[in-house]
DNA sequence: TGGTAGTGCTACTATCAGTAGCAGATAGCA
DNA sequence: TGCTATCTGCTACTGATAGTAGCACTACCA
């Protein structure tokens, strides 16, 4: 397994693992039927296959059918994400990531006001 | 110009723009002996070009010189990258995202004290 | 007036995601 | 017991895009 990045998804692949972790499991054919388009079981199965590969799914065999769940939680994928995003572009820092959002006004005073209060929470050694 | 994502660069498109903010402004040649790399001319041209295509770039004609500057600041594409990450993760709520990373232990004690302190000086109307 | 230094344009190539066709295996039913 | 439906993996085509560079054009200076 290599080193994966969450930017090594294609949107659809985005889409089918967003699916899945909406779903908790799910089999090839119920992602068909998910996902609004037409695709080929074929395509289902390859998009399935391909995140496995990737590292982001894993599949149980439940009769002959395969049951895919995630791999990894959304929330480690999210965070790996930006992780990569303060690798590209403040040296790794997060905490400048951070401080730089705060500072563009990316974030409103409400969502401020609920981050401080869970980091509090996270500092205060709450699990 | 269309709507660019910071996920529609490529790591030496990347890495051009990290040095160009870093040196505030730069003409192909300093970016072509700043890159390692041994690389034509014309490849960092083609590089500088797509950027400024991209929406990332501009340039000023100085004497018959090309000198590139950023047409957008670091913080704001990488706020834009951070936005992108929550709307693919986190249904496009940025609080979620950061909610998520902080609960998932993404961040240590001392960023976290960081980033605290540097919002309440946002929330307190710090210019 | 020709060479040097700057440029843009065009193009080749590899990679990769979206898409799907096809063949092999297995379970259930006639 | 053998056929068919269902599930699978493998392989492949295609389009987009980034990395890379060749080449032709222009302007200035010796």
């Amino acid at each position: 397994m290599d080193e994966h990045n969450p930017s090594d998804l294609g949107d659809l692949e985005r889409e089918v693992l967003t699916l899945i972790w909406d779903a908790g499991q799910t089999t090839a054919d119920a992602v068909r039927e998910a996902l609004g388009r037409k695709l080929k079981e074929s395509t289902v199965r390859t998009v399935l296959r391909r995140l496995e590969d990737k590292g982001y799914l894993t599949h149980d065999i439940e009769g002959r059918t395969y049951v895919y769940k995630p791999a990894q939680s959304r929330e480690v994928v999210t965070a790996r994400a930006v992780q990569r995003v303060a690798d590209w572009f403040c040296a790794g820092s997060m905490k400048e990531l951070l401080v730089g959002m705060v500072d563009a006004r990316a974030l409103g005073k409400t969502e401020l006001d609920k981050i401080a209060a869970r980091i509090k929470r996270a500092r205060d050694g709450g699990s």
